[in-house]
RNA sequence: GGGGCCGUAGUCUAGCUUGGACUAGGAUGCAAGCCUGGGGCGCUUGUGAUCUCGGGUUCAAAUCCCGACGGCCCCA
């Protein structure tokens, strides 16, 4: 009691930890028969639902404008742009019949909506005063994984797929726009407390189409990196084939310049993730469904009393507009109630008995520590105020540090290849800058090249660690999802 | 891309090697009741599996063979 839980579980055994969890809590029910999906169940709708709306937040705040484009995309346009159709083709789920009629032009389920969205730009777009032009949407897609699939984290339909989708008259408009979609990006999670790196792509690993790929990475417990959220700057690459032009002030056409980012479900497997315990989720109390759960402790022939203080309070905290559940269930023991919410991730736990009723108390407890606090029931809402701002803080830099420390600057290959094999995480390297060299890295560590620190391209000088020519870049390797 | 393992009540699992006594055992969950109640209490009773699906071998298949579907692991 009072101490904090363990993590050796959700560390040491991460794969069957985070399907224990959602499946329990419950979040995420793996049953339904199509692999590689699964469904929302209503407590891990609440989070999603959550999380979405700090998402859009975000997005609606610097000048997005949320769309919904159909989910159909017939065979030609999908086509179009040759690099984009050559990467995703294996992956196309298509729709061939309708009814027991052959379909004459194919229809794709959206593997992504570039190509859904971009010959309405070139509807849409005609002058500069059009410009730019900034949309989002919030749909599924779906590709045709043929690796083994993992809930939330590799799926066949990614049932919460956020992607964005700007065009603009210049080069420099359309690169702050990147730099604003990085911003945007860092901030969602940021305030859902997901720590994180950012690194520019590999040419031999960006986006199927764009010319470079910014990509937000974290590390799970078991120490592999999963990529959470990625902004792509396209050029004229998609304008050229999709024939999206603008006339300038001097009567030229030019095509317009685009980006793209796009962040998934991965990002709730993420926060349940990073934040979680041997106990369960713990979650920030942003998206927490429940953020207080007030459990009373009943005994015999008080009964009464303690239910309608708990009520009181119920009323008292929902009054400050928070999500507040009173468990008032009759057939459960306190004990396994504090199990249930402990797993369920309510970030404080409001316990009223008979012996805070005769002192004028109330216990408050942490979900993160287990630490018990008894405050005056006056200063009850107050107090349960300061500690959820008091846990969300304390969660975010909890996993920051932990993320932190697996982050490794070394020298050679060896020391690399044992920092992966043991703790994981991400590894630090000098590296030349070769696309030869560097995938023959990825083979000698068997890890994936992350790419080099965004926003800070040029390392300090020094050799590169595979094949010793002079580098002056850093690069990420890890072992990744 | 290559190789391997697995599928038995809602969940986890025993049984499979060596086919027959399996009427498929247990735990957990779920339901009802008693007892409790500041960390999963205990007891009683009940509930729940045509052994993933399809085909084959056999007098006889959860068990052996083939295929599909689903899940997991390893290697490049």
């Amino acid at each position: 009691m009072g101490k904090a839980p363990e993590r050796a579980q959700w560390a040491g055994n991460f794969g069957e930890w985070f399907h224990r969890v959602i499946s329990e809590a419950p979040i995420y029910d793996i049953r339904y028969p199509v692999k590689g999906t699964g469904v929302w169940t209503p407590y891990g709708f609440k989070i999603r639902k959550e999380v979405v709306e700090v998402i859009r937040e975000e997005l609606l705040k610097r000048g997005h404008e949320e769309v919904l484009f159909p989910l159909l995309i017939p065979e030609y346009m999908l086509k179009k742009e040759a690099e984009h159709i050559r990467n995703f083709e294996e992956q196309v789920f298509w729709v061939t019949h309708g009814g027991t009629t052959p379909l004459d032009v194919k229809l794709a389920l959206r593997p992504t909506s570039e190509t859904a969205i971009y010959p309405m730009f070139q509807l849409w777009i005609n002058a500069y005063s059009d410009l730019p032009v900034k949309i989002f949407q919030i749909v599924s897609v779906f590709r045709y994984e043929t690796k083994a699939t993992k809930p939330m984290i590799r799926v066949r339909e990614v049932s919460t797929f956020k992607e964005a989708h700007t065009a603009h008259a210049t080069r420099e408009e359309a690169e702050e726009q990147v730099r604003e979609g990085v911003e945007i990006y860092s901030r969602i999670f940021e305030r859902l407390g997901i720590p994180y790196v950012k690194s520019v792509r590999p040419d031999w690993d960006k986006f199927p189409g764009a010319e470079y790929s910014v990509a937000f990475d974290t590390i799970m417990p078991d120490g592999k990196v999963l990529q959470i959220g990625t902004v792509h700057f396209l050029g004229q690459g998609f304008s050229k084939a999709f024939d999206i032009k603008y006339m300038k002030a001097d009567g030229n056409y030019e095509y317009v310049w685009q980006t793209c980012y796009g962040i998934s479900e991965r990002v709730i497997a993420a926060l349940i993730s990073v934040h979680g315990d041997d106990h369960g989720l713990v979650l920030p109390s942003r998206v927490a469904p429940v953020q207080i759960v007030v459990i009373p402790i009943v005994y015999k022939g008080k009964e009464e009393d303690i239910l309608s203080a708990c009520r009181e309070i119920l009323g008292e905290l929902e009054k400050e507009g928070l999500r507040v559940k009173l468990d008032d269930r009759k057939e459960e023991t306190p004990g396994s109630k504090y199990f249930t919410w402990e797993l369920k991730g309510a970030p404080v736990r409001v316990e009223l008995g008979p012996r805070d009723l005769d002192k004028g108390t109330a216990v408050l407890v942490r979900r993160d520590s287990l630490e018990k606090l008894t405050v005056e029931r006056t200063r009850l809402v107050e107090e349960t105020r300061k500690l959820l701002e008091r846990i969300d803080l304390d969660l975010k830099a909890r996993a920051k540090q932990w993320l932190d420390e697996r982050v490794v600057r070394k020298e050679n290959l060896e020391d690399a290849k044992k920092v992966l094999e043991t703790q994981g995480g991400i590894v630090e390297l000098h590296w030349c800058g070769n696309t030869g060299c560097g995938q023959d890295l990825e083979t000698k560590l068997d890890a994936r090249v992350l790419g080099w620190p965004y926003g800070d391209a040029s390392g300090p000088e020094g050799l590169c660690v595979n094949c010793g020519s002079k580098a002056n870049m850093i690069i990420r390797v890890a072992r990744s999802y």
